[in-house]
Formats: C-alpha cells, structure tokens, sequence
DNA sequence: ATAACATTTGCATAAATGTGCATGTATGCA
DNA sequence: TGCATACATGCACATTTATGCAAATGTTAT
C-alpha cells in the first residue's frame, strides 16, 4: 500500500464523487457509441462549459476518452478500465478480510 | 438509473475519494479487529481531531462501523457492503457494454 | 473528588471546488 | 469571406471542505 497508490486512486473516486460527473458516467454508461458534448449537456441541468470541465476531469483520470471529430469531441466511457480499478478495490477491501 | 441513486453513490465516491480518509480505509482494511482513534491517527499525518471528522464521514456513509467501548470508540471497516457497492457499479459500467 | 485519558465539537481560516457568463478558438457551411 | 456551430477557457464568485487549536464531553483510575 504505496502512498502514491492511495493519491492516485484517491484521485479516481474524488473525479466519480461529483454529482454531475456521475451523471455523465452513468450518462455514457448506457451509449455504444462515442457521444458529443452538447449530447452529454442534457443529462446534467449545468452550463454546457460546466459539462466540458466535468469531462475535463473525466478524461485527466482517464475515465473517459475523446476523440476528435470536426468541430466535434465525442467521448466515451473506458468501461475496462474503469470497472477493473473498481473490482481491483474491492477485491482489496474483501481479500484481505482473513489473511494478515 | 434515479437521480437519487446517482447521488447516493456520488456521496459515498466522494467519502472515498479523499486522501487520509482512503488511507483509514486502506489501514482498516487490514486489520482484522476494530481499531480506536488514537491508533488510526498514525496512517495519516492530521490532528486527531481531523482523524475523528473523517472517521464520522466514513461512518454517516455505512463504509466503517463504531462500537463504544469505555472511552474508546473502535472502528472496523464494513468490507461487504462496501465491495458490494463498487461491484455492483463495476458490473453496471462493464454489463451494460452490448446492450441497450 | 480529582486527575488522566480518549474522543468529539466549536471556531476560525485557508484552500479547493462547482458554477455561470463572457470570450476565445477551431471547424464547417453558405 | 463571413457567419454559425461546437467546445474550451478566463474570470469572478459563492460554497464546500480540510485543517489545527482550544475547549467540551464522557470514561477510567487514583
């Protein structure tokens, strides 16, 4: 249990821990396709430079990908990624449970 | 997905999603007894007062567990519940990847 | 009763954070 | 070239949050 470990993760659910931000998550969770930000606006009721900021974060924690398409930046949710850190604490939190 | 939902498990993200309090967790999850204040203080470098405000956010979120005993109070962590609640968005976030 | 101990709470404060509005930048279209 | 569209960024602001210190509460021991 490296204390960077801990930062980094810390980081990952502080990025999820946001109302908004969940939103968005959950948002994306239920696209098979990659979706724009002004398609990603109407599921949260914020400013859509509010929405571009959450996804900001997103992206910085790797949560999410974009990608560049005209004047468009459609992103996507890194499901693998994403649910493998999740599992990946969990399993900590339960694993550890009768061993030293 | 209900909005409440969403914001539940945002609170309980957010009660993860910072520094000393993933710490205590991390530090509880290794412990196989229930731990008192004084002897969580030392993973994280704050006031014991501090120590004691995040432990009672962690507590109003279901992730630990008090028990009173004398003057101590001691803490263990509530490790089904709380892998139950990542798996379950884990699984939401990678199940929901072929269908609508 | 008094003192020591364990923990919580009140108060003050500095820093972080979410937000909206206005502006900037990049791209597509007429 | 000019204008509309999509998105990001600068700025200002209000709120939240983490923190330390001092004081309060509750408990055990002398």
């Amino acid at each position: 249990m490296e204390e960077s470990e801990v930062e980094e993760l810390a980081k990952l659910l502080k990025a999820l821990g946001e109302f908004n931000r969940l939103s968005l998550v959950y948002r994306l969770c239920q696209c098979q396709t990659p979706q724009n930000v002004l398609c990603l606006c109407d599921c949260c009721d914020v400013d859509t430079s509010v929405v571009s900021r959450h996804l900001k974060v997103l992206t910085q924690e790797g949560i999410v990908s974009v990608e560049k398409n005209g004047r468009e930046r459609n992103y996507s949710l890194n499901r693998d990624y994403l649910a493998g850190r999740l599992r990946e604490l969990a399993d900590k939190i339960e694993l550890t449970k009768e061993s030293s």
